[in-house]
DNA sequence: GCGACAG
DNA sequence: ATCTTGTCGC
């Protein structure tokens, strides 16, 4: 039978300093720069021996009105050549952590990291060599979003993707709609978004061509906010990056089609 | 005190 | 996050 940790059981009481003290520990293990051992194609390359990065990972969680604890946990890879999905696979859970917000990993993480793990021991060869999350980086009141904490636990270069603003250290939508009317006429596709103290902890950029509403990009985890800039680019097709977009849309569809089929049994 | 608050 | 059809525009 399953085994209660103390990871299944919410104790709104307790929770919240507990999970302070649990990402202020991860945290320890967060690195801001660039590290990992491939290029980006567009790279100067003098060596020809170089691993370029091909495959890309993203992830996603979705849910369904009706079904409070149901949630469809998806990885998918793209080969970054084609922006084709060449992997994917789903994980139907039910969750007993609410969302908090600061705390989105606590919810999402778990069965996101059962997905990683299961492809890592089975080795694929489209293992992901860099993770693209739905959810902010350090981009976070604590400097510590979900992007940083699957990129420490999984030790994979990640970046964070918000669709909205977490409005930390004075950030506001309309401080962000201000600066984009001045840097428009300087060719600016992204601004650099600084807290109070003055440290840069992620990026603005409209994506696409129609699109008005910015994605916020910020580092998750062993990459510096410049190369995961670069990355997005070269992943939107539209306004959310590719593998996010496609993870997105196809846990949805994996999750529909997982409750119609429970109501057929 | 009040509102805001990634997904 | 979740639900959802048509419809406006390039």
């Amino acid at each position: 039978m399953e085994k209660k940790t103390s990871d299944d059981v919410y104790n709104p009481a307790t929770a919240p300093e507990h999970w302070i003290r649990a990402q202020d520990s991860l945290k320890t293990r967060l690195v801001l720069g660039d590290d990992f051992a491939w290029l980006l194609h567009d790279d100067d390359k003098p060596e020809l021996d170089a691993t370029v990065l091909r495959y890309v990972g993203g992830v996603d969680v979705s849910y369904a009105k009706e079904h409070p604890t149901a949630a469809c946990g998806a990885l998918v890879v793209l080969d970054l050549t084609t922006l084709e999905v060449v992997y994917e696979d789903f994980s139907f859970v039910h969750l007993n952590v609410p969302y908090v917000p600061g705390f989105l990993a606590f919810r999402e993480a778990p069965v996101v990291l059962e997905l990683l793990e299961k492809m890592k021991i089975s080795g694929h060869p489209c293992y992901p060599q860099l993770l693209m999350v739905d959810g902010n980086g350090v981009l976070h009141p604590r400097g510590f979003g979900l992007a940083s904490h699957l990129g420490v636990l999984a030790d994979l270069p990640s970046i964070g993707i918000g669709k909205n603003l977490h409005c930390i250290e004075g950030l506001s939508e309309a401080g962000v709609r201000q600066l984009f009317t001045a840097k428009a006429e300087l060719g600016e596709e992204y601004i650099a978004l600084h807290g109070q103290s003055g440290c840069i902890l992620g990026a603005a950029m409209v994506s696409a061509q129609g699109s008005t509403k910015p994605i916020y990009i910020s580092t998750g985890h062993r990459i510096s906010l410049a190369s995961a800039i670069r990355i997005v680019k070269l992943t939107c097709k539209f306004r959310v990056p590719e593998a996010i977009r496609q993870a997105d849309i196809r846990s949805r569809a994996f999750l529909q089609r997982h409750l119609k089929l429970c109501l057929d049994h």
